[in-house]
DNA sequence: AGCACGCCGACT
DNA sequence: GTCGGCGTGCTC
């Protein structure tokens, strides 16, 4: 075809830029390649020609091979690519890496091993062959990447051809010296037939389409409007907010707009359903098998990446026409995409946390607008961004402020009689009874940490046959083991954290690193102090309630429990099947699952949440409790929330008691305002880490004196961005790595991103083995 | 991030 | 003398 061709390519690392290669035809934008990079082979994704070719100053090098037949980013995808790398700060190769499956970028590096006989030909100083390998691979060396082996043969013929004349790669390989160990592959995409029956265990029982649900006004109302502005239009009104209590048909809405979704573009619609990875389950996704049987995929993080390319490629095929994933779903192939729904738009499991933190709900946004697919954000306590731009006219505000079933909400009771076990213990010790030395102390179970109305409820709810969920914000059995000599709870070695204490006192466990140790060897490292068990976590729960209803049927879940795999399904189904009487468990225990027969769901310890170093702390407290109660009472039994806490009068558990969202949104609306948080300020977070403290403090004053010095050249800028740190975050150090953040905030996004971007130009190469994060719209501070 | 190169301490 | 420790620099 055209003669030889510079191509631009993104390559997976670190740096902020892209390559060029040459190539003897186009190679179309999205399609992946092979090319040399340094001394090894890395996979690479054509972004097409280059923009002004012949300019270049490098050597430029040829394109290995092509890869796909055909580009596996589609130019929506490639945009978006861009539009991440540049507002989340990510490099561009690194951003397309993320959006396929991981295996779709590994390479088997191609290596020459040296045998037997050519290490002991290496080792005959009489043998040219023998010189020649000395060389290359030095005196010990038997493996080299290919790419230096050639390039050093090459070297040493054309510095001294009377010596090598005769030898080269192929006749060292001929010659039995040398092999090569690996050839490159690349990982093919096995694209196999689909089995629904992978993704749904259980019965496997057969139900024809579901029959006809009856419809509230306000469900037709929300489905009308959607299809009327939203689906219909060539350009769709983009995006929408659902807010809808919990239990008010929201799913049967989904379905309903996915119908009308799938009509459109001559019959080649695709919808898109996104949901936190916590809710997707089974249960969950047969809902929409039965309603589009045959015609549904569904990725998820358990998957392997097989299956996973699997399910992508029906998407890509058109053969799935409704695909359900997390965050990631939202990089699927789709060919007619018209529709995506983020369902608990509000959920955090949306921002990835680690490398490229992109949120997955506001890159539905941005894909629905480029796609001209529109946008249904739903969730029954929606974030503070989003319902701010619901607010202020971006977003279409849709409710649903009613049960489907027309029940009113469960009643939430706030309970503070008790005060927790912890400070009974850790603020005043000196009522304690006097400790020996060297001594652990069991717990105490004369202090229950449960109020007695709680307990009463419990027995009620169990003699009238009905089940009960009892959420703990703690996992492990007490909160810490807490010294009387230094005042102080144990921490783990490797990161700044109170270590959970397990299994009946005498196991220790970090779950950040997951380091562990016992009860006994601390003492047996302190023999001089003396240590008790403070406070209690989830499994101390189960334990109480269990002592205190010996008659019930008491299952603890929480994420210790969960490491054990289809534990979680197993259940969940005993929990429907009326075998357990009450689950008591972690967060995971407030989403999704619907328990017809549950009536009673208690909250223990909503302060410690309340109280965690984060502007956000209200408004997690709010959903966790508002999502919980909408699993109490769903069928036609009525339901009820205990919350234990001791703040019954702080705004936020008020706020969640009368399960008002506008009241408590108008109130945090103002805090962030007033302070100048998000969604008012934008932020930006960057983190430092390395394992040696003292150089990174010495960093930090590199940081500082920076600052100083900006504040100076562009006065303005600095004034209009507000700079937190370098600070000590919360949570010093995780697994040996100390840390340092600074936060960046303003109202003025350019200002916000042009400081941040002086300032990573400026702390591009860092000293020692300290590492950046940059965490853009962070969902945590800690 | 890899990967290689190059320059200093501790060993056969 | 060599091995290999990890600081430094490059990747079209």
């Amino acid at each position: 075809m055209s003669g030889p061709v510079e191509i631009e390519v993104a390559v997976p690392t670190p740096l902020a830029q892209t390559f060029t290669y040459t190539f003897d035809s186009e190679i179309a934008p999205g399609t992946r390649v092979l090319v040399p990079f340094g001394p090894r082979k890395i996979v690479g994704v054509s972004l097409g020609a280059a923009h002004a070719p012949g300019t270049s100053t490098y050597a430029l090098k040829p394109v290995h091979s092509v890869i796909d037949s055909a580009p596996v980013y589609s130019p929506v995808l490639i945009e978006i690519a861009r539009w991440i790398s540049s507002y989340y700060m990510h490099p561009i190769g690194e951003v397309l890496r993320t959006m396929l499956p991981a295996s779709s970028t590994k390479v088997v590096k191609e290596v020459y091993e040296l045998s037997e006989t050519g290490a002991l030909e290496r080792s005959d100083a009489d043998s040219r062959a023998g010189q020649m390998l000395l060389a290359v691979f030095g005196k010990k060396k038997t493996e080299l990447v290919a790419m230096t082996v050639r390039r050093k043969v090459k070297k040493l013929r054309e510095e001294q051809p009377e010596l090598y004349d005769s030898i080269d790669l192929r006749s060292l390989v001929r010659s039995g010296y040398l092999g090569k160990s690996k050839g490159t592959t690349v990982k093919a995409r096995a694209v196999s037939g689909y089995d629904p029956n992978v993704f749904i265990s259980g019965t496997g029982e057969v139900q024809s389409e579901a029959r006809e649900v009856r419809l509230t006004e306000k469900q037709k109302d929300v489905i009308d409007t959607v299809i009327k502005d939203g689906i219909a239009p060539a350009v769709p009104e983009h995006v929408f907010l659902l807010h809808g209590v919990t239990g008010s048909g929201k799913t049967e809405v989904y379905i309903r707009l996915i119908q009308s979704a799938l009509l459109h573009s001559d019959g080649k619609g695709q919808a898109l359903v996104m949901v936190p990875e916590i809710s997707l389950t089974p249960q969950m996704t047969r809902v929409f098998e039965k309603r589009f049987p045959g015609k549904v995929a569904v990725v998820h993080s358990a998957m392997s990446d097989t299956d996973r390319w699997d399910q992508l490629s029906r998407v890509r095929s058109g053969d799935a026409v409704v695909l359900i994933g997390p965050r990631s779903a939202v990089f699927a192939p789709f060919q007619h995409l018209k529709l995506i729904l983020v369902d608990e738009e509000h959920d955090g499991s949306y921002k990835q946390s680690t490398g490229l933190t992109y949120n997955g709900r506001d890159v539905a946004v941005l894909r629905g607008r480029m796609e001209k697919a529109s946008v249904v954000l739903g969730s029954a306590t929606p974030s503070m961004e989003s319902y701010n731009n619901a607010l202020s006219g971006r977003y279409r505000l849709l409710e649903l402020p009613e049960r489907a079933t027309g029940r009113p909400l469960p009643e939430i009771e706030v309970i503070s009689a008790l005060k927790p076990f912890k400070s009974t213990v850790g603020a005043d010790q000196s009522k304690q009874p006097s400790f020996k030395k060297g001594d652990v102390l069991g717990e105490d179970n004369s202090e229950i940490p449960i109020d007695e109305s709680i307990v009463k409820a419990l027995r009620d709810n169990l003699e009238q046959g009905r089940q009960s969920i009892v959420l703990v914000n703690r996992r492990g059995y007490a909160y810490y083991l807490f010294s009387l000599e230094t005042k102080k709870a144990v921490q783990c070695p490797h990161c700044s954290i109170s270590m959970t204490l397990h299994a009946r006192s005498t196991k220790l466990r970090c779950h950040y690193c997951d380091y562990s140790t016992t009860s006994e060897k601390i003492m047996l490292d302190n023999p001089a102090d003396t240590f008790i068990s403070v406070g209690y976590g989830s499994q101390k729960a189960e334990d109480c309630i269990q002592q205190k209803l010996p008659n019930a049927r008491v299952v603890r879940l929480d994420s210790d429990i969960l490491a054990q795999r289809d534990l979680l399904p197993k259940t969940m189904t005993k929990f429907r099947d009326g075998e357990i009487d009450i689950l008591v468990g972690t967060q995971i225990l407030a989403k999704g699952h619907d328990f017809p027969n549950v009536t009673l769901i208690v909250i223990l310890e909503v302060d410690q949440l309340l109280g965690l170093p984060d502007f956000r702390a209200g408004e997690r407290t709010f959903q966790l409790v508002v999502q919980a109660a909408g699993r109490a009472g769903r069928a036609d039994l009525a339901g009820k929330v205990m919350i234990q806490s001791l703040r019954a009068g702080h705004p936020v558990v008020a706020a969640a008691v009368s399960q008002n969202f506008k009241e408590f949104a108008e109130r945090e609306l103002k805090f962030r305002r007033v302070q100048d948080y998000p969604p008012f300020h934008r932020m930006i977070a960057i983190e430092f880490n390395g394992t040696d403290k003292a150089k990174l403090q010495q960093f930090c004053q590199k940081m500082d004196s920076w600052f100083d010095q900006i504040a100076g050249l562009k006065p303005d800028l600095v004034k209009s961005v507000r700079v937190l740190g370098p600070a000590v975050p919360p949570i010093e150090t995780i697994r040996n790595r100390h840390r340092r953040s600074i936060i960046f905030s303003s109202a003025k996004n350019e200002a916000l991103r042009a400081l941040v971007g002086m300032f990573t130009q400026a702390f591009q190469k860092l000293p020692g083995d300290i590492r950046m994060r940059i965490d853009v719209d962070p969902q945590s501070l800690i």
